[in-house]
DNA sequence: CAGTATCCATTTCGATACTG
DNA sequence: CAGTATCGAAATGGATACTG
């Protein structure tokens, strides 16, 4: 199905599957740990069932993706193929931190900002019992405005609604703010001096806010030296 | 100008870029040294002149490109942003040639055979003086059966037209053998022994010719251990 | 040489609704 | 939950011709 180069060169052939919209960022869900439909959903929100029902079968044909039926639950999996790709899915991720540091406002997006952040908490760091870390997006129309990540023994979860529970933390910020200094481009130090982002709570919990959403190594990739600074 | 994902996840923001269908084509080529805009050409031959124009001003836009006048001839490169794709590129390859190694009848092209070949002589090798390697693709139409490598002091030609000197080595195989090979699929041995490739000319010359024709790293690549021996 | 311009067929995709 | 069906808008890109 995907488009041909009619190019014999291993580059060709592997990009005729790979440079096809969406299916890089399918792969990435699937790499992070999606395993169901509706999952890998929730990773590319904008991309409609139909298109990502076509591309898990591209990539299923192709040997990359497994199909699985597990009980009576649909599973899908990486295969060895599929897990080759993974060095390369990182070294574009790098490669965009360095080299597309721009964001766009059609880039950022409350939720999937959550959503990301929801699934790197560091459970260790984050102290035992029910820990709610509520997030106010200053500049975000207020439906979208207030979101709650909750941590307790089990798991991690994002809410858009109230969970009920006191805040440990409350984090303030604008929604580009956040989302940078969660890609790593600018670091909390920073935006907490500039007052940009500002911590509600408890001082120690506040503290250590920074260690329970820590940074992926992605976000910590080092940056170009700067030859300009007109850059934002 | 590429489409957006609306995401602001590095891999994302990368393939908004990279996945345009060409685009790392392009910079294939220019990794190889392609400088110029018809040189460019000759390595993505089935590209719109139109469409290789709006890739390069892409890339230029993004960064990754630097497109100079130098004197009068235009003259593109890859900036730093770009040369850090090439690890990219390359592990792009390395997959291709281990997970997509089937070519259909489309991806076999004699022109872009040769143009391949001709560039990864190893000049080296070859004894000094003009020395002519001849081809025939025994199973392509007339027009096309017929090329030759020039190797000459000054550097290495393709011609499809008889250079007049005569060869040094015949190569004859079919264009999908050939193509097999040069990419590593299968070796010298193998097609020599048998028969699917034949090599004419004097004993000496013929044992060198495929150090002469070196295999790039690429066709050096590993195969994955293979679980089934059905695959062509 | 290094592209641009134009035009149109094709493909692709997003939105929405629906199903076992 | 895990998709499929349908439809129309938009983008894409191939062919071809042309230009300074």
């Amino acid at each position: 199905m995907p488009s041909q180069y009619g190019q014999f060169c291993p580059v060709a052939k592997a990009m005729e599957l790979l440079d096809e919209r969406w299916t890089m960022l399918v792969v990435r869900e699937l790499m992070l740990g999606s395993r169901h439909f509706n999952a890998l959903r929730r990773g590319v929100p904008r991309m409609s069932p139909a298109l990502l029902s076509k591309r898990l079968q591209t990539l299923t044909r192709a040997g990359v993706v497994e199909r699985r039926l597990e009980g009576n639950r649909v599973t899908y999996r990486l295969t060895e193929a599929g897990r080759e790709l993974e060095p390369i899915v990182e070294a574009v991720g790098r490669w965009g931190v360095r080299w597309v540091p721009q964001l766009g406002d059609e880039d950022l997006d409350p939720h999937l900002l959550l959503w990301d952040m929801h699934r790197n908490v560091d459970t260790e760091a984050v102290p035992d019992g029910r820990t709610v870390i509520a997030f106010v997006l200053t500049d975000v129309e207020p439906a979208a405005r207030r979101w709650w990540i909750v941590v307790t023994g089990e798991g991690v979860d994002v809410c858009d609604v109230d969970p009920g529970d006191p805040p440990r933390v409350t984090v303030e910020a604008g929604l580009r703010t956040l989302t940078r200094v969660w890609r790593g481009d600018v670091d909390w130090a920073t935006v907490l001096r500039s007052g940009e982002l500002v911590l509600r709570g408890e001082r120690p919990a506040c503290r250590a806010l920074p260690r329970w959403l820590a940074l992926t190594d992605l976000a910590r990739t080092p940056r170009p030296a700067r030859r300009d600074l007109d850059r934002v």
